[in-house]
DNA sequence: CAACCACTTTACGTTAACGTCAACGTCGTC
DNA sequence: GACGACGTTGACGTTAACGTAAAGTGGTTG
């Protein structure tokens, strides 16, 4: 406390391994683009559960994961509860039963269509964006020539 | 009204070129698995625009593709103000000026590079559905020799 | 020590995308 | 001519996923 050695406890994280680091919520927020209030609910959601000293947070490699798997879900369209719900199963996985397995398995191989559909949609998407584009090019093109 | 020749108006439609065919409210609602409830909002939104016959809505191929591109850009995030967006300058392209042409050429590069982002989520979230379905597999293994 | 962060909880507000219900009109049919 | 299936408008309700404001705590910095 006496000596002023430059550990500044927050800025010393910089080159530590990966492993090892912790982060505040401030930070997390700011490495993906959400507000602290998000990760909050997001832990109300049973989403994550971060260790506590005292009142504060703090986050470890797990729970950054585990937030960057939610906003991945998120963009893929899946609702919070079905994130939760895999991540309740993929923990209680090495000492589940084989009837919580089995619907695991069902439910992955429900979110694998999903994913099915969804790189068909955007093949889809992007040929209708091509001829979309063309069309407007074609017209901007006239418009050029007057 | 006498003759009773099986002319049950809507069951006629069974086989027609397509592009002369129309659609009832209820028949757009069942063929997409949507309620009546939906395409009316959409409408509402702006999104669709159908003739009326009296009160009623009739629906023509033109309704019934913008319907299924809506549902599609759905499935892939999009808001329904940003479709309508789109779906609006393609409606005003012919017309359109230079400053609106580029402004939906941007809207179109941002969409691509949605997808973009999208397939890369995609490929990633496979790869860990891969992961637990591995892991869960393994688990359920071991507990089936006891 | 005062000022200033960053963090906390509590609670109410907001937006998008419909659901639901009431109250009514219009066919075709039994 | 009652009935059921389908359509209409209008209005209020609901859910998910946060936003926002209030009021307090704890550490460091000039």
């Amino acid at each position: 406390m006496s000596t002023p050695k430059p550990e500044a406890t927050l800025a010393l994280n910089g080159s530590l391994p990966r492993h090892r680091r912790t982060y505040s919520i401030g930070e997390l927020a700011r490495m993906f683009e959400v507000t602290p209030r998000t990760i909050r609910f997001y832990e109300q959601e049973g989403l994550l559960a971060p260790e506590r000293r005292g009142q504060t947070r703090i986050y470890h490699e797990k729970d950054r994961v585990r937030l960057k798997l939610t906003l991945r879900g998120k963009r893929l369209g899946f609702s919070l509860a079905e994130i939760r719900e895999v991540i309740e199963m993929y923990d209680a996985m090495p000492d589940g039963n084989a009837r919580q397995l089995r619907r695991l398995l069902e439910i992955l191989a429900d979110k694998r269509n999903n994913m099915e559909r969804q790189l068909e949609d955007i093949r889809l998407m992007q040929r209708e964006l091509d001829d979309v584009e063309t069309r407007a090019r074609e017209v901007l093109e006239r418009l050029g020539h007057h």
